[in-house]
DNA sequence: GTATCACGGTTCGGTGAATGAACTAACATG
DNA sequence: CATGTTAGTTCATTCACCGAACCGTGATAC
């Protein structure tokens, strides 16, 4: 395939990697997946995609080992995709493109500021925590709004979610002001959607 | 604009990058210019990508000041693009994403080694050198090729240029054999390029 | 028990970007 | 004067993205 996903010829493991993660929508499906987003709706009514390239990029994300399809209900089969532990390894390169995005692209400050949630301290690059010194892996991430964010943008899910602290890898509740813990898998039952869903942007 | 670059409505300085670099080929113009390479020609035939789209790269990226277009001669008029300093930055997220293509995606090992040029250590995660203990800037780093790399992949200049050790940033020599460090911006004078260029691929 | 809705897709026609080949401009070389 | 080099531009074709419509399954409403 000439035109398309890969490049052929390019010995170099950077080439791979694009050709993995280097298609319109894919990395910022990944971003969401690290955000806690793990369903086809919130993932489409988060990025305004259009349904058969989502459909075709989680697949692909699938079969790279970068998301793992996992079943989390019988009654209508539903299935979710969450980050493998290969995938969770991109938090490191995707935050240093935030980061040079933050620094370089983000005239009214950063839209996102990113802590180390068990201690509170702002995450510097490399995920270092400043007071810990530790390397802070994506579990322990938190995500606040920062002061270039625009709070009028988007009224899907997500979008609301983000605009508070939020842990990172923690599912998006179903509607607002349920509990991030309370969603279990292992009950099943088909959880009711608030009507927000449909008022994406 | 709806298919194309853009990314409308994502407040989030991660797809503003992704505005910028996204794009297909524009990672690898970029990695390439880290890399040493700087005329439209060498990234041309390193890449195999049409010049159309080249060209436009190549402005989109000194247009967002990742890359600034100079004169280097005027006989005829010839321009070359270095990375500023903005644009160096992005060594860090693009070692990271390489990183993550070697451990993941090399079946045959790493397909290039990355050293601390001034003490020879290997490069840990996060451009940080495993003697040194300091965070490597790309101007100190040298790749050198690593069991995984096919030896029998490319001819053009660029290729062979990168099979042996080479300092990051240090101009593509252009002929084999010729110092990287002797040539010369400043006396100008119509370099004359071996037929490698024209057997690329 | 029928109608409607939610979710997670697939199908399909239209559009625009990527591709590769050919062409151009400016100058140098033999 | 013919040819070559570099850095492009132009153009027809191809292919991926887009958005809207449709589909299947099961839940819920009436």
């Amino acid at each position: 395939m000439a035109l398309g996903k890969n490049y052929d010829g390019q010995d170099c493991s950077f080439a791979k990697t694009l050709e993995v993660l280097g298609e319109r929508w894919t990395l910022l499906v990944v971003r969401d997946a690290m955000c806690g987003v793990r369903r086809f709706a919130d993932f489409q009514a988060h990025l305004d995609i259009p349904k058969a390239v989502l459909s075709q990029r989680l697949s692909a994300l699938v079969e790279a080992g970068v998301l793992e399809r996992r079943r989390y209900q019988d009654a209508p089969p539903r299935d979710e995709y969450v980050l493998t532990p290969v995938g969770r390894e991109l938090w490191v390169p995707l935050l240093a493109l935030a980061q040079w995005g933050e620094r370089h692209l983000a005239a009214n400050g950063p839209r996102r500021l990113y802590h180390h949630a068990t201690c509170g301290s702002p995450l510097e690059p490399y995920s270092v925590c400043g007071t810990c010194g530790r390397s802070v892996p994506l579990e322990e991430v938190e995500v606040r709004p920062g002061p270039g964010l625009r709070d009028d943008a988007r009224t899907d899910l997500v979008s609301l979610a983000l605009r508070s602290p939020h842990r990172m890898l923690a599912p998006i509740p179903d509607k607002m002001g349920e509990t991030p813990e309370g969603r279990s898998h292992e009950l099943g039952g088909n959880r009711v959607r608030g009507r927000a869903a449909r008022a994406a942007r």
